[in-house]
Order: structure tokens, then C-alpha cells, then sequence
RNA sequence: GCUCGCGUAGCUCAGUGGAUAGAGCGCUUCCCUCCGGAGGAAGAAGUCGCAGGUUCGACUCCUGCCGCGAGUACCA
């Protein structure tokens, strides 16, 4: 029985039997890890509870303590439960038979595997615009998101990933308007640019739209050309159309080439444009007006747009509430075309994207792209149409995604706002003495702030792929150091693995909501709470099992395969063991490592990777120590090596699928 | 103004209404005869922003106040 299915048992019992004697119907019974093994491992707080309601009940006075003697009894019944105890005031102390939970437990591969047939949910992240290349702030959205998606997966949900592309908004304007008219180019000359350019051109375009923020900023008429730009961008052809789709395009590429490094991959790419072209707008703009959720203003400050107004937001002007979704010359939002986009996501919208494959990833798995073209790729498979759909957006965004999620909820009332999700974070911001690192001027107001916002306009910010750089090679200079016989091609997979880690570690510790400063010695710090540490706990397990199959002449499998018919044979001897002096510190290891389903679970329903973040650290803490206290090699007592072994096994196992739901992989060494 | 988030050790952060509020960094001291050193042990360090309230029990829930941040665009 595992570890989720014994405490919903324990639950049930408690519940039926505040039922059967004292006629109490607790509804959810809640219940809590005692702070210390030593304590249990499930408590009920729940006889303080129960006292008050038979009080109210039947005016009758009871002790709690004598509640929780009863409600003792009737688990202890149960073949799970070793014993339980009542502590303090009242507290209800279950302890699990440890010698059968490891027995039955021991195989446990912790994950749902991932229906093909229950219903889709989708999760939209990453989502950079395609001008320049992405930051570590963005980096922060994709490894949320992505985390996310595995997380989702190790539930047994059917996901599906896409990352929008807004290739006709203001972002791309600017950059083309920096190859136009500062450059003077035409698409010809930007792919003769780029044949002779050193450094990516993403990063190229990074400079460039910050010479075109600079371009503003001295005369405001130059804005002018972005207003034409988009103008542009917006009809759909013509050849300012090609080139800003080329560098929109090569842009893309450049981002999933960036993500890729940390394994972060999509099934589809999203296209602003042909949410316009394909008329999605329209038709979600038909259906708005049928139902009465938007109306034409006729006078007032927003005369001339479409608006939906938004009660739970007052303000103190007239219309401050209302969210324009089509402006006064016509044309729409990003807000408006992104509830287009939502009713497609949900399958509410009844029209459809074309198709096309974007590129193949090194192992073949597909990405596709959306097209106004008209053609029907057979092999395209089949997008959108999700029951719950996740938006990873920063929590700047929080608005318009009320405005997003309130505005699908009232033309579809049958679908709710509980399908649209927005799963929000707090931004990536630079403390001032990084922001001084990367060579940029500071003023005096920001210098006595704690944190500079990161700005892609002014080019402030720490790139992805700079920071990786420099994380693989500090990785590889400490592999260098410590195995300096291997190849280099290992060297570098090893130093790889350990960045994408310690990157992925360092944005996924912290909770959602709380911003974090980036700051260079801590994102680059190899020690304490950090990824490395976590998989050097993997390593040195794994390195264990070498050895020791070495030591004994066996292989891995023979190794484990006795040590689990040692556990299931030697029952007592097993049981004599836990309760020894080193019982409780083995236990405690065997009890951490079978929570791992309970994590997950729990990160999924309240969208915090970062409880898994903190699971893994505690579980490698737990293991550094074992590794500390026992000695596998050197124990002469078979049983007691078997059940080390298969703690040690056990505890990799969920250290190694709890990281890798993380995205982040165990190097062969380190 | 209004809406949302935050305030916990010197710093950066965790913390389902429950037991003695925890980590990492930094600081002090110690541990390489090993399956360990990208480690481990021990220590110092707290008015959980302030004031009320609810509760058998509040860092956690409610109210007010103070401080910080974000949003409140015909930007996204």
C-alpha cells in the first residue's frame, strides 16, 4: 500500500469512527507530518476538535485526551499501523509498521504514468517577444513553466506546451524599425549581415533594439516609424511584412536554441498573426457582442473603443474599470486578441489554426508553428481543445488575465473561470551591484534601492545564454580539478549537467511570489542549497551501488533484487532493526523518500514547484547524512546490509525522479 | 485613491490553525586511515512590522495602522 492510499485509509477510519461513537461528522479530517520521526508519521490533531463538537452536540464535557483513546483503538486495527500513541493534549501519533510498509514500498517508482486518453491540459509559457535574445528573466517563466508541465506529467495529466509568439506586436516594430532606418537594410543585407556575424543575432538584435529605445528617446517624431512599422506588420504582407517575419523567424529560432540548453521544449508555436489573418479576433469579437459582454462607448474618455467593463476593479474616474479592447481607430489590444486565443486554447472558439512543422529537436520530438497558408499537413497532430489551460505569466500581468479569464467565463458560463489558470511569479530583478557588474550606470535613486528592474528597452539584464556560458565553464574548470583522466566530451556533459542544475535550482527555490535579486556569487555558487548539492547526493548513492556491487561481485540488479527478497523474507529481523538505536534515522529516510508522490501531488495543486525545490534539498540533506552515519561495505549483518542497501536505493530513486521533475539530470560522477 | 502581493535570524528565504519557528549564506570551533570534502558535526544569532480580535491553540484566520513593491494605458 502506498504512502498516499495508507493515509487516505487512516482518514477514513478516523472519520468513520468519530461517526460510530460519538456521532460526529468531521467532513475533510485534516492531518500533519509530526516535526520529528521520533513523533510519528501522521498525526490527528483532531480530538480537540472533536470535544468541542460533542460539546455543542450533546452539551457533554469530554476529555480530549479520552476522545483520542478511543480513536486509537480503531487504528491500531489496522495491519499498516505499528502502534499509536496519544501525546500532549490529544494528539493522535500514528506510526506505520515499518518492516511491512519498506517490504511492500520498497519498488515504488513514485509516478502516475501519463493517460493518452484523459482530457488535455494546456500550459503556455515562455512566450518571449521574438526582437532580442531572452534574459534571465524569461528564464525564470520557462523553467517555472516547463517545471510545471513535468510536474503535471508525473501526475498522469496529458499535457501540452505552447509558447506564443507575438511576431506583429510593438517589440518586433521596434527592432525592424532599428534595421530600416538606422541600418538602412533590407532583408537581403540582414542575411549578408548575419553570414559574417560573430556573435548570435539575437544578441545582435539585443543591441540594436536598445539603439532604437536611445533613437526614441532623443526625438519623439522618431516614434513615428514605429506607428508605420506596425501598420505594416498588421496588413500581413508587402515587404516590410517579410523582413520583420525573417527576423521575428530567425529570433524564434535563436530562443528555442536558448531553451533547448536547458532542456525546455514546446509542442506548439502560436502565432500573433494569424490570430488576426485567420479572423480569430473577429469571430471571438461577434461572439463578445452577442452576448452582451462588451459595448460601444459613445462618449466619455474611451468614446470610440469597444470595452468590457470590469466591476471588481473601482475606480474613482467615471470608466477607470473598464479594460478597451478595441481602440478608437479600429484596431485590438493584446488583451482582446489574447481571449481570442483562450477560447481557441479551450476549444470554445470553433475555428482552427493551419499547421506547420517548425523543426525537429536532435531526438526527433516535433515543434509546430501555426500558418496563415492553406495547407493541411496529415501528420500535424491535433492542437488546442484543452479542459484546463495554465497561463505562466508574470504577476505585472495580473489584470489583463482577470480580463482574459472573467471575459471567456461570461460567453462560456458552462466552462468557468476555474479552466483558465493564470499561473503567475514575481519578477527577476538585478541587485544594484549586478546591475554594476554588467558595466551599467546607476542613479542615485537606484543606487539606494534594493533591486533594478531589468529592462529589455534599455538593455539591462543578465542573458540566458551569457550566464550559462559561464556556469559551464566554472563547472568544467571544478570537473577539470577532480578528473582530469576523462575525455573531454564527458568533462563537458558532466560541466553542462551541473549548470542547467544550478541554474534550474537557483529560479526554482524560491516561491512564486517572491522577486528575486539576481545576484551573481549566489547564482553561481556551487554550495550549499543549491543543485549541485542535490545531485552530488545521486552521485554518491549511485557511486555506492558501484562499489559495493564490486565489493560483493555481483551486479547492480543481483545486488537489489536479494536485498528485496532478503526484506520480504526477514520480516523480524527487519522489524528489530527500525527499532534499534539507528531506527529512527534509517526510518525517517524511508518515510522522506516515499513522500515524493505526496510532493508532487501537492506542487500540482497549488502550482508551486517550489515545494519540490525544498523536498529535494531536504531529501538530499537526509541522504549526505545517511551516507555520513552507515556504512554499506562494512556490514556484517546480512539483513541489516539489505535493508541499507535498499534505503539507499530507494532514497536515489526519488532524489533522482524528484530532480529530473525539475529538469535537472544526475551526472554519471562529479 | 482603489486592487493585489510582501514584511520571519546580520543577509537571502522556507514555514497545511497544532508540539521546542526552520534552511542556506556569513561568523566561531571541529572532522580526510573513508562507500564522503561541490561534504559532515557543533555553536552564537528571533519583539515572526505594530495594535487589537477569533480560537483549547495564531507566524498562519479577521480588523485597523505603519513600511515596501506592483498594477490600476486606446503598452504588453
Amino acid at each position: 500500500m502506498s504512502i498516499l492510499k495508507l493515509q487516505e485509509t487512516l482518514r477514513e477510519t478516523v472519520k468513520k469512527t468519530a461517526l460510530e461513537k460519538f456521532d460526529i461528522d468531521l467532513g475533510q479530517v485534516p492531518a500533519e507530518v509530526p516535526p520529528k520521526t521520533e513523533l510519528g508519521d501522521l498525526a490527528f490533531p483532531i480530538a480537540f476538535e472533536l470535544a468541542k463538537q460533542i460539546k455543542l452536540a450533546t452539551g457533554e464535557k469530554q476529555n480530549p485526551r479520552q476522545i483520542a483513546e478511543i480513536l486509537k483503538t480503531s487504528l491500531e486495527s489496522f495491519d499498516f499501523v505499528g502502534k499509536v500513541e496519544v501525546a500532549g493534549p490529544g494528539y493522535l501519533n500514528v506510526f506505520y509498521n515499518r518492516a511491512k510498509f519498506l517490504a511492500e514500498n520498497s519498488r515504488n517508482n513514485f509516478f502516475k504514468t501519463v493517460d493518452e486518453n484523459s482530457p488535455k491540459v494546456c500550459v503556455e509559457h515562455t512566450s518571449v517577444n521574438p526582437n532580442k535574445a531572452a534574459h534571465i528573466g524569461h528564464v525564470r517563466n520557462s523553467v517555472l513553466g516547463d517545471t510545471f508541465v513535468r510536474i503535471l506529467r508525473a501526475n498522469g495529466k496529458r499535457v501540452e506546451v505552447q509558447n506564443y509568439i507575438d511576431n506583429t506586436g510593438v517589440q518586433v516594430a521596434d527592432v525592424v524599425v532599428g534595421f530600416v532606418h538606422l541600418r538602412k537594410m533590407d532583408l537581403a543585407q540582414i542575411k549578408q549581415l548575419e553570414a559574417g556575424l560573430e556573435i548570435p543575432f539575437d544578441y545582435y538584435c539585443w543591441d540594436l533594439y536598445t539603439e532604437v529605445g536611445k533613437f526614441y528617446a532623443e526625438n519623439e517624431e522618431n516614434k513615428k516609424f514605429r506607428a508605420e512599422t506596425l501598420h505594416e506588420l498588421e496588413k500581413g504582407s508587402g515587404e516590410i511584412y517579410e523582413l520583420a517575419d525573417y527576423v521575428a523567424t530567425r529570433n524564434v529560432e535563436c530562443i528555442l536554441r536558448t531553451m533547448n540548453r536547458f532542456d525546455i521544449r514546446y509542442d506548439l508555436l502560436p502565432r500573433e498573426s494569424e490570430i488576426l489573418h485567420l479572423h480569430f479576433w473577429q469571430k471571438a469579437f461577434e461572439l463578445m457582442k452577442e452576448r452582451g459582454v462588451i459595448h460601444f462607448e459613445n462618449e466619455g474618455k474611451n468614446k470610440g473603443c469597444w470595452v468590457m467593463p470590469f466591476e471588481s476593479h473601482e475606480g474613482t474616474d467615471e470608466h477607470d474599470a473598464d479594460k478597451i479592447l478595441v481602440r478608437s481607430n479600429g484596431t485590438v489590444t493584446y488583451t482582446g486578441k489574447d481571449i481570442a486565443y483562450q477560447m481557441w486554447k479551450l476549444g470554445l472558439l470553433g475555428l482552427d489554426f493551419n499547421y506547420k512543422l517548425f523543426q525537429a529537436y536532435d531526438d526527433g520530438k516535433e515543434v509546430w508553428i501555426t500558418t496563415a497558408e492553406q495547407i493541411t499537413d496529415a501528420n500535424a497532430p491535433s492542437f488546442g481543445h484543452s479542459e484546463t489551460v495554465y497561463n505562466v505569466i508574470d504577476t505585472r500581468q495580473s489584470y489583463p488575465q482577470e480580463v482574459v479569464k472573467k471575459g471567456v467565463a461570461t460567453i462560456f458560463p458552462d466552462k468557468g473561470e476555474a479552466a483558465s489558470v493564470h499561473l503567475s511569479y514575481e519578477m527577476v530583478a538585478l541587485s544594484p551591484a549586478a546591475a554594476e557588474e554588467l558595466g551599467f550606470e546607476l542613479s542615485d535613486e537606484d543606487k539606494q534601492r534594493t533591486f533594478v528592474e531589468m529592462s529589455g528597452r534599455k538593455g539591462l539584464g543578465v542573458k540566458a545564454d551569457d550566464l550559462l556560458d559561464r556556469l559551464e565553464s566554472d563547472a568544467l574548470r571544478e570537473v577539470e580539478n577532480r578528473h582530469p583522466d576523462i575525455s573531454n566530451d564527458e568533462k563537458q556533459s558532466i560541466a553542462h549537467r551541473i549548470a542547467v542544475g544550478a541554474l534550474r535550482y537557483f529560479l526554482l527555490k524560491y516561491t512564486k511570489n517572491t522577486v528575486v535579486v539576481f545576484d551573481f556569487k549566489e547564482a553561481l555558487s556551487f554550495e550549499g542549497e543549491t543543485g549541485v548539492y542535490c545531485q552530488n547526493a545521486a552521485v554518491r548513492f549511485n557511486s555506492i551501488f558501484k562499489k559495493v556491487a564490486e565489493r560483493f561481485e555481483t551486479g547492480e540488479n543481483e545486488l537489489l533484487e536479494k536485498s528485496f527478497g532478503t526484506i520480504e523474507s526477514e520480516n523480524e529481523e527487519v522489524a528489530r532493526i527500525f527499532s534499534s538505536e539507528i531506527g529512527h534515522d534509517l526510518w525517517s529516510l524511508v518515510i522522506l523518500a516515499s513522500r515524493l508522490e505526496e510532493i508532487i501531488q501537492q506542487a500540482a495543486a497549488v502550482t508551486e514547484p517550489a515545494i519540490l525545490a525544498k523536498y529535494n534539498f531536504n531529501l538530499s540533506k537526509a541522504m549526505h547524512l545517511f551516507h555520513h552515519n552507515h556504512r554499506i561495505i562494512s556490514e556484517e549483518n546480512p539483513v541489516k546490509r539489505a535493508v541499507l542497501i535498499v534505503i539507499a536505493d530507494l532514497t536515489r530513486r526519488a532524489l533522482t525522479a524528484g530532480l529530473r521533475t525539475m529538469g535537472i539530470e544526475v551526472p554519471e560522477r562529479m
